[in-house]
DNA sequence: CCGCTACATCCGCACAACCGGATATCCGGA
DNA sequence: TCCGGATATCCGGTTGTGCGGATGTAGCGG
């Protein structure tokens, strides 16, 4: 195998997918695709305290999938790049297919 | 936040996201994207230990990402859906603009 | 029918990641 | 300058995940 893919899908897997291997930064990810958002908003709309999220917009923050820019007391935080939305939609169309598969079999075998 | 996303998007991280969480499997479903392979051809080329391939092709298994096929005494292991390769394109793209930006920085902070 | 190849799974271990309360830091306004 | 709200980081503990050698299992070919 080409030495050159690994090395550019280790740094893939570092920098990207990685940050999307949690279903809160997901969440973080689309609620920002929206529109930006403060941190305490997140924490609100997601339920989670607020150490978790920022802990969590660190990871997206240190990979640059998303930007922070100060607003009066506050940091807001934009998404740095659509097509990761675009990805994750994506990536939704195939699990459907996945799912509807496996629904499909469920009733084969029923 | 709409309680019917956080379930979506807990399916999508349980059945795709986290199977896209490791580096090696990512090399797998390239590989599966150019031609289907036996576990051993993948073995070889990735340079990893049988069992650590076959247990990586579990977890795609699993989430229904690649299909088998008994290939006289093999299994011969295919890529179930190719727009799992365009999400990853699509996440390599916004990888290379991330760090040409980060370049970007580098120089204009020496 | 048997042995052999190809593959799957088991096992014990090591490391990485997450959690959330507590604490530190930063900044704007009074 | 000092207070308070908003974020960031620290901490201890727990869980999850990957590893790879060893061991099971399946099915083809002789």
């Amino acid at each position: 195998m080409d030495a050159q893919l690994k090395r550019e899908v280790n740094l893939l897997h570092a920098n990207v997918c990685q940050a999307l291997a949690d279903p809160t930064r997901i969440l973080i990810l689309y609620a920002l695709g929206e529109a930006p958002r403060h941190v305490s908003e997140l924490a609100d709309s997601l339920e989670a305290p607020q150490s978790t999220v920022s802990r969590h917009l660190k990871v997206l923050r240190d990979r640059r999938l998303v930007t922070t820019a100060r607003d009066g007391a506050g940091v807001l935080y934009s998404l740095a790049d659509a097509r990761v939305i675009d990805a994750l939609d994506l990536l939704r169309a195939v699990l459907m297919s996945a799912l509807s598969e496996q629904g499909e079999l469920a009733r084969r075998l029923s």
